[in-house]
DNA sequence: TATGAATGAGGTTTCATTCAT
DNA sequence: AATGAATGAAACCTCATTCAT
């Protein structure tokens, strides 16, 4: 007979487990909302096991912002530097590879989050800012240029339409868990990113305007 | 800095600043965040005049969302039925007026209190699906389905559309909350707007031929 | 003005009822030991209120420490001052009048607080030592001084004696609040301090030494 | 820095070296502020392995008061029943070598903190005064009296001078602990035990009382 | 109507103690 | 014999809410 220990020795495992229980926590229900008591009971463990690895709330959720998305922009600027092909399908493959990467993974909640709690925690918004967004935003705005540049693109303001390619990703993310937490979600994504990328390229594309820019 | 006018005001007046300062205080650090000494702090009163008006803070959050927004989409309703001219430049304007109305007031707090809170109060969430989300993507969609109608459009997915017109502005309002009040904000919001509609009915038009500017 | 000055009194009291029962608490257990529902217990209120004079716990220690002595050393200095009489005299005075004021008070605790906590709050001793020790030691050195410059003691270290005069009340004082705690009291403090000050005036007198220094 | 003799130390150094690492830590913080890891770390172990050879905190507790001073109680027996001399000498000797002995020594944090905690541990305390207070006191009262006896001293209440002997070194022990950690010690205990001395023991000599006792 | 002193439930944090390794 | 990961009770502290004035 063995009887069932009271808890298991998991010490490699554990900031894991708790970093994952702390992203969803705080997804859910922002930093100032979510109980400790939540964090680890989703992680599987005690209140008190939670400060063996991290220094309190305020240190779990930086590095819960720290440590889950940078990687992947390092990852992303590999793919950019490695690509072989048009402008135009590179643009569709980062907005679709974006969202099957981060958008339907649990690290699709740390955009919200940062929305949630960036006047909370400026530091933090300001390292993310600099680290992923503007890294993010640079690396669009490479493949856009080089578009331009080769004539694939009509001449459009690059830093503009980087904002305004993203955009409809990036708030599908954040409401993905926000509002569709709680009304039935009719969005298909797959039909919203290609209409986003098919109106987006037609856009670009060098025709004259159909409609005069202003009446 | 006035004095003496506070108490030479309509004393209905009382609940309306009360629910000005809860709206600024609740945008600013969500609302577990924000405590009801910083609320009635930033409303000129104290903390036990906020319970003469509302029940609580949970009441507070409610009476925020729910007498703020509404009123200014029946008034876009309203704006939409009387309008006469084209769809595109009937788009224009309701994205251009959408952020003159509510981006650049204090209003544009609430998109962003609804994102950070929504899964923390679903029923007020399902509220304001139904009672502004719902309402400002079918009056979009009428004017969308319209111009598809006229054949100033071509055919797309209307539903997915509306939302690719409104993921710049909406996302736009929503760091204004939260990442621009940490890093410094670069972005010209007309500029951008611009583009955008530039580029959106341009993705829009009828591709081949050139159509005449207007008909 | 005394209507119903019930509860208005209560209020003004709060803050000197809060620290009498930290005073009382703190010196009884220590500063770690102590509860703060134990001092709201003894000051007849709760948890909560305490917070509302004070910024914590550390913040109410110090309050306990700095309020409560520092007074009655600026009185102290006075009294001799305005002194006159035998060096001897005063001495006895000052002696007996400490034991009287502060050792039979709820202010003898407070020695004993410095002494169990000094190591935890440095700066607190610090100030302890500066404001109130090294204060009665100088008052009391320019007694004894005084004493030797008009002949009435012979020459002894004065900073020395003003130590070995003051040690049997301080000690008497520390040991009040602790070993005599658990066990009986047996020490009659007047026939102490009578003997204390025989024997100190005796040894301060001008007679040659009746035994040899050293053998 | 030795590293490797650790493992030849025969194995029931162990528990001695705990009681010293426990004497330090608790003479420091006092009981309740000081931390098991503290304790463990001064002694060069894990938290656990205090739990190998104690009951737990307040089980180490006793154990430094109880160990670690009777033996001296017992030594200094043992040196007055051999000592062949004046009484004044040997008071001398015992003052002196207490100091040496005790108030050199770690030893000295245990008068500090049996001050400190008497209150929270009245059994202990009740245990400290009967076998080292008592003990100490009765020891000193046997010598005194032996003066008077022999004509040495002049008649004085004993009780009260020995209190009154002992309080400069206690005194000095216990500031040593708390205000002299964290103000420069400008006390130079060899003058000060001199100085005490002198005075003791011409206040304790045949010569007419040079002030009148009281009115 | 308005205040703000007081409360008490609930959260974060610490740490003595246990126990699997 | 020794470790240190894990626990859970208890402490400090905050703040929504109440209520006497």
């Amino acid at each position: 007979m063995t009887v069932k220990p009271r808890w298991q020795r998991r010490k490699n495992a554990r900031p894991e487990e708790i970093l994952t229980a702390a992203l969803e926590a705080f997804g859910d229900h922002g930093f100032a909302a979510t109980t400790l008591d939540d964090v680890a009971r989703r992680a599987g463990v005690t209140k008190g096991t939670i400060y063996l690895y991290y220094d309190g709330k305020e240190a779990l959720l930086e590095a819960v912002v720290r440590e889950t998305i940078v990687p992947n922009i390092a990852r992303a600027e590999q793919i950019v530097a490695e690509f072989r092909g048009s402008s135009a399908e590179l643009i569709r493959q980062m907005l679709k590879g974006w969202w099957d990467v981060i958008g339907r993974s649990a690290l699709s909640a740390v955009p919200k989050l940062i929305i949630a709690e960036a006047a909370n925690f400026p530091e933090l918004a300001r390292f993310y800012h600099r680290e992923v967004i503007q890294r993010g935003q640079r690396l669009f705005a490479q493949v856009l240029q080089r578009g331009i540049d080769t004539g694939e693109f009509r001449p459009v303001p690059v830093a503009m339409t980087v904002r305004l390619a993203l955009a409809p990703v990036l708030l599908s993310v954040v409401q993905k868990h926000s509002l569709y937490k709680c009304v039935p979600d009719d969005m298909d994504m797959d039909t919203l990113l290609d209409t986003h990328i098919d109106i987006l390229l037609r856009g670009l594309a060098h025709v004259p305007a159909p409609v005069p820019a202003h009446a």
